[in-house]
DNA sequence: GCGACAG
DNA sequence: ATCTTGTCGC
């Protein structure tokens, strides 16, 4: 039988009660940025690959790398993407040997129905500050910002994220606290790694599974 | 019922 | 998310 999404409705619910948006970190140096790609994304039990960047936001280096690889079998369903996603990011998290202030996580924090996307899930699950970094929306309203400008994410009249345009002609970023992490931190961390010319260690973890996935294709 | 819908 | 190189624009 297929998924009785109810019940993860019921869950989802259950664990955004825990989500707090006090920031709870002491300094933003380390920023870990954690992403997926699968080896067959047509099939859905498929291959799928994890990965964790670690960034020295002061330094402007890479601290630590780490890929891990596993079997995915829940389909992609809009809303629930955790269900999919979350057991290969736990997987390659723990792998880490260094400890992260703040953690990006590709995908929602609490811009979604329920106010649990993965970014929030993740940071429930582990405790730790999160913030949901995606390419694309998933609710809530926003006018278009300018280039280099930003522009509020808001749901029902309250603000839950923001909408980043990083230059001109170039795609948006959607921002939104996952745990721990308060609504303008979220912003703050981002756009103080951007400001330092950096790239988005979520970026870096995206760059590393695609080569990653040449390989093993081979 | 209809359209929207992270990756 | 993936399939895919060069190419147009700043």
């Amino acid at each position: 039988m297929a998924v009785d999404v109810e019940v993860l409705k019921a869950q989802q619910r259950e664990l955004a009660k825990r989500v707090r948006l006090e920031d709870g970190f002491k300094r933003v140096r380390y920023v870990a940025g954690g992403d997926l790609t699968f080896l067959n994304i047509r099939k859905t039990p498929t291959r799928g690959l994890g990965a964790f960047v670690v960034l020295d936001v002061l330094r402007g280096d890479v601290v630590e790398e780490v890929v891990e690889e596993d079997e995915v079998k829940f389909p992609y369903i809009p809303t629930f993407l955790a269900y999919r996603e979350l057991p290969l990011l736990v997987k390659a998290f723990k792998k880490l040997r260094s400890r992260p202030d703040v953690v990006l996580i590709d995908g929602q924090g609490i811009a979604h129905p329920r106010g649990l996307g993965i970014a929030s899930h993740f940071g429930v699950y582990f405790n730790l500050p999160t913030v949901g970094v995606a390419k694309s929306r998933l609710i809530g309203e926003y006018e278009d910002p300018p280039p280099y400008g930003i522009s509020p994410l808001r749901h029902r009249g309250k603000r839950i994220g923001w909408v980043l345009r990083k230059g001109k002609g170039k795609s948006l970023l959607f921002i939104s606290p996952g745990h721990l992490v308060s609504l303008k931190s979220s912003l703050d961390i981002v756009r103080g790694i951007l400001a330092r010319g950096l790239t988005l260690p979520t970026r870096l973890a995206h760059n590393l599974l695609q080569e990653e996935r040449r390989k093993r294709l081979r």
